[in-house]
RNA sequence: GGGUGCUUAGCUCAGCUGGUAGAGCAUCGCCCUUACAAGGCGAGGGUCACAGGUUCGACUCCUGUAGCACCCA
């Protein structure tokens, strides 16, 4: 079975992962007697779509499995989705729009099967999408945040955090969509400075002897305002301090207080609060005891408690409206041009409303403070470091945990209410009935609303495993490894994971948190479908012509008139469209991408080279193949000579293989891909494979070397791909079904042999000395033949002079390979004290590697390069040589320093010496 | 306003506990040398943002400045 000259991704990679999961080799190992290794993939949107950030993540993650489940871990990757509360009512919600319907035209039953029926039609595309980026997820074990099992586990944990007195109902201001009819994170806000205006409004005094001015960017608010504050220490304002304001269009008094939260250079210096619809006013509000006075209806209209005239206008008309009657009444002092951050939902893009609602609310401080003990203690460890101070400075002023939502898709609040209002929470209405004593015919209804997504998210590390059961995998799993995440969601997932396992099992739900950083796009972007600049992961896989990738980008847009300017970024950018690329080369980039950086500058130059790598590893197994394929490679016992090449890669390998398990153990995905691109291309392809040529194809070659060669060909090879099989698993896979036979190695797949250990009986030190010589040797005729134009395949003699007994030793065991390598007709000893002709000159060490010029060299391009490296040495050498007359630096750097220094000055002085001695005689000619 | 991080080659980025500045891509030569032109060989390119300090020695440690990014208020 020959391999296809070149490599081509497509036709490798999926029967490759069919296999795999066909064969379970996802599932752990269930050998109890290793160490357990477990990481929870963060669920992803069940009807979503996989993006960037989600593909880079979940390259590392299997990277990770890949690579503990070849250590011999028993090793769990769990599979699992999220509802996603509003992301998915929204997506079903569009759909009946399009019919002409609402949600409430269908009820909450029908409207919530209408949901389930969506997640079976659509649940599977992200999962299969994950399959074609390699995932070694166990699909067997599954779970979806909507199950019976994890539903189960939110009511229990509900329930017992009520009872605790953790969970508890109230009155408080939240972030309120005004479309959606909904309360909505910190994380759904997004925050954008727009262009708006600051009002000046007049605000007289109650006595008649005169008005303070306020400045607002939301002058409608002022029918809700309970105060007017200013700085205790502003003497513009001290005598008013205690006075009170006629509030103008309401009818009302309200006082001026002092408050040192107010900041005297904005606006005027006066404030004016309103507790019931600004989180900062609310605050203030409770410390002076002001009144909360909500304006609003649920649709940010204005409602009947307010002055007539503006009930049931929407906040933009009664802005305008108030703004006309301010002015008419003479109270309006200026309007100013004005930027400000306006926060709007993320899913509705409408302005989100600071809006006083009765919502449910887990009492976090209890939790944190344990929370906050186990990463202090070490328990849990962030990667990097320093984002535990992320971790503590939110722990630190933790908020309670609004963890209500107005909307029909998620867990139902295990809580009934009777007729008079009396709420009864527990697991089922008869476990309330039962432990309450209320009779059949008490109509009991249950709270409308539903948890907060996250809230179930937040049990995902054991819930997954079949808490409350006691479960075996919860006693294997728990506390999982490893959690891999984003810095952004540090606060919203990270820290109730922990709040939550510590509560409810004892335990840390992990040992460590990787963080890692986010995907932007070439231009430190950050990708969204409204700046038309995002890019599929599955695009870059299967490639995508430039007319189909501008019509992907401009549909569904927010803002129609972006199309023009995307399309010509697009086109700009990507004007040959995106090739296929193939998932082993996207994931090599990941990884390479993988450093300890918050941002991930996405450039698609980097993704060509990692493709690239994959067709050289490809075509060097092609070679290797060529060459052992039906030929004893040595596994079957029979005797090998090693030569100092063989011995050189091997030792080379090992300490290789020592790099790459370090980076990986220390999440340095990035150096691991490092390290395994530049061993197997510059010294494995580049060296080796050369190297090899000469021993194969010399007639004079002993069996046992040739056996030796082909046995080193082939088991490094293997090497190589069984340490890069965790980053790039299906170009690994192919070739080493291919390969493992003429290894001697058995298996059924790569996946689960052993990981690469770095062997120190391996490492020859005299081999890899050797080695270094035989290839100055090679460059230095390379640079000769480079800087001389000699055509690469023209052979040339060389002559060498004033060598040591140990240049000799090393020429007589390399004589074959030199003269192939660097392309030689001979080699000659020159005496030391014979005339040398003519030649261009390469120093290895004291000896003098010489070509002569008869007919080949240039006397002036011999001369200019002559020159340039003299230059480059004597500018080293006058650092150096500062560097040792500073009797300082002689006092008091260590003694190996001086010496290293001095050895430096002597070798390079030595070098200077002759390649001047070679500078005069050539320019004598 | 508070906090965190970043600034290294034309671009995207490494540089571990201070001891001769690196990679990929791009650029410039010469080559279709039977694994690979998605390649080979060679070359050029950096006042490590700036200013101080510590040190025999600073890309690396400390302080400050500027610019950028993000988070919180």
């Amino acid at each position: 079975m020959s391999m296809d000259k070149a490599y081509n991704p497509q036709n490798i990679e999926q029967h490759w992962y069919q296999k795999w999961e066909e064969k379970g080799y996802f599932k752990p190992s269930g050998d109890t007697s290793q160490p357990s290794y477990c990481i929870m993939i963060p669920p992803p949107n069940v009807t979503g779509t996989l993006h960037m950030g989600h593909a880079f993540q979940d390259t590392l993650m299997d990277t990770l499995v890949r690579y503990h489940r070849m250590k011999g871990n028993n090793t769990l990757w769990q599979a699992g989705t999220d509802h996603a509360g509003i992301a998915t009512q929204m997506v079903v919600e569009r759909q009946l729009a399009a019919d002409g319907k609402s949600r409430y035209d269908l009820g909450r039953d029908e409207f919530v099967d209408r949901i389930w029926q969506w997640k079976e039609e659509s649940g599977g595309h992200i999962t299969r999408q994950l399959r074609r980026m390699g995932a070694s997820l166990d699909w067997s074990r599954e779970r979806f945040t909507m199950d019976d099992g994890l539903s189960e586990s939110v009511r229990e944990v509900f329930v017992r955090l009520y009872e605790e007195g953790l969970i508890y109902r109230g009155k408080r201001l939240v972030n309120w969509d005004p479309v959606l009819h909904t309360a909505v994170s910190d994380l759904e806000v997004v925050s954008q400075e727009e262009s708006g205006h600051l009002w000046h409004m007049r605000y007289p005094l109650a006595d008649g002897s005169g008005h303070l001015v306020v400045a607002t960017t939301r002058p409608e608010t002022m029918l809700g305002d309970s105060a007017v504050a200013v700085h205790p220490d502003d003497e513009r304002y001290q005598h008013l301090i205690g006075e009170q304001i006629e509030l103008p269009l309401t009818h009302r008094k309200i006082p001026i207080i002092a408050d040192d939260y107010v900041d005297r250079e904005f606006g005027t210096g006066c404030v004016k609060i309103t507790p019931a619809h600004d989180f900062n006013d609310y605050e203030m509000g409770q410390r002076h005891n002001l009144p909360k006075i909500n304006i609003f209806t649920i649709d940010a209209c204005i409602n009947d408690e307010m002055p007539e005239k503006y009930r049931g206008l929407d906040r933009f008309e009664a802005r305008k409206l108030i703004v006309e009657d301010l002015e008419s009444a003479d109270l309006l002092e200026k309007i100013v041009e004005h930027k400000l951050m306006v926060p709007r939902g993320d899913r509705s893009h409408s302005v989100i409303e600071p809006l006083l609602t009765d919502q449910w609310y887990v009492k976090t401080a209890p939790l944190a403070e344990p929370a906050i003990k186990a990463v202090q203690d070490g328990d849990i460890k962030f990667v990097p470091d320093n984002w535990k101070n992320t971790y503590f400075e939110w722990m630190n002023n933790i908020q309670d945990w609004c963890i209500s939502r107005q909307i029909w898709w998620g867990h139902r609040i295990p809580a009934w209410y009777d007729d008079e209002g009396q709420v009864y929470v527990g697991r089922t209405e008869d476990e309330v009935r039962e432990k309450h004593g209320l009779s059949a015919d008490i109509k009991l209804s249950q709270d409308d609303d539903v948890l907060d997504t996250w809230f179930s998210s937040a049990l995902w590390p054991f819930s997954t495993l079949g808490w409350p059961e006691k479960t075996e995998e919860l006693k294997t799993f728990y506390p999982n490894n490893v959690l891999v995440t984003g810095f952004d969601i540090i606060f919203f997932w990270v820290a109730r994971m922990i709040m939550m396992g510590l509560k409810f099992t004892g335990e840390v739900p992990f040992k460590e948190v990787y963080i890692h950083g986010l995907v932007r796009d070439s231009h430190g972007q950050k990708m969204s479908k409204s700046k038309g600049n995002v890019l599929d992961p599955i695009d870059i896989i299967d490639g995508i012509d430039l007319e189909a990738l501008v019509a992907k980008r401009n549909t569904g847009l927010m803002q129609p008139e972006m199309a023009k300017k995307i399309e010509k970024a697009t086109r700009k950018e990507f004007s040959e469209g995106i090739s296929a690329y193939g998932t082993d080369a996207l994931r090599f980039t990941f990884a390479s991408l993988a450093s300890t950086g918050r941002d991930i500058n996405f450039d698609m130059g980097r993704i060509g080279g990692y493709r690239n790598f994959c067709n050289k590893l490809w075509n060097a197994a092609r070679y290797v193949m060529m060459n052992t394929e039906g030929q004893d490679t040595g596994v079957n016992g029979s005797d090998l000579e090693l030569s100092a090449a063989d011995r050189w890669i091997i030792s080379r390998l090992q300490i290789v293989a020592g790099q790459v398990r370090e980076a990986m153990d220390g999440y340095r995905f990035d150096h691991a891909a490092q390290a395994i691109y530049e061993f197997a291309w510059n010294e494995y392809c580049d060296w080796y494979l050369e190297l090899s040529k000469p021993v194969l194809n010399s007639e004079t070659s002993s069996e046992a070397l040739l056996r030796g060669t082909r046995h080193t060909l082939v088991t490094v090879l293997e090497t190589i791909l069984r340490l890069a099989h965790p980053i790039i698993p299906f170009i690994t896979e192919e070739i080493w079904q291919r390969l493992a036979p003429l290894s001697g190695v058995a298996g059924e797949t790569v996946m689960l042999q052993p990981y690469p250990e770095s062997q120190a009986d391996k490492i020859d030190s005299v081999a890899v000395a050797e080695m270094e010589w035989v290839m100055n040797f090679v460059m230095g005729v390379r640079q000769i033949r480079s800087s001389m134009d000699i055509a690469p395949g023209k052979l040339l003699p060389v002559l060498l002079q004033n060598g040591s007994v140990e240049d000799q030793g090393r020429l007589d065991r390399n004589r074959t390979v030199l003269m192939k390598v660097a392309r030689l007709d001979r080699i000659d000893w020159l005496a030391p004290d014979y005339d040398a002709p003519e030649s261009s000159t390469a120093l290895l060490g004291e000896m003098k590697l010489l070509i002569p010029m008869a007919g080949l060299i240039d006397v002036d391009a011999e001369l200019t390069r002559l020159t340039r490296q003299i230059e480059k040495i004597e500018k080293d050498l006058a650092k150096c040589v500062a560097k040792l007359a500073n009797p300082k630096f002689v006092d008091r750097a260590p003694e190996k320093v001086v010496e290293q220094e001095k050895q430096r000055v002597s070798d390079m002085q030595a070098t200077v010496g002759q390649l001047k001695e070679q500078y005069t005689k050539i320019e004598a000619l």
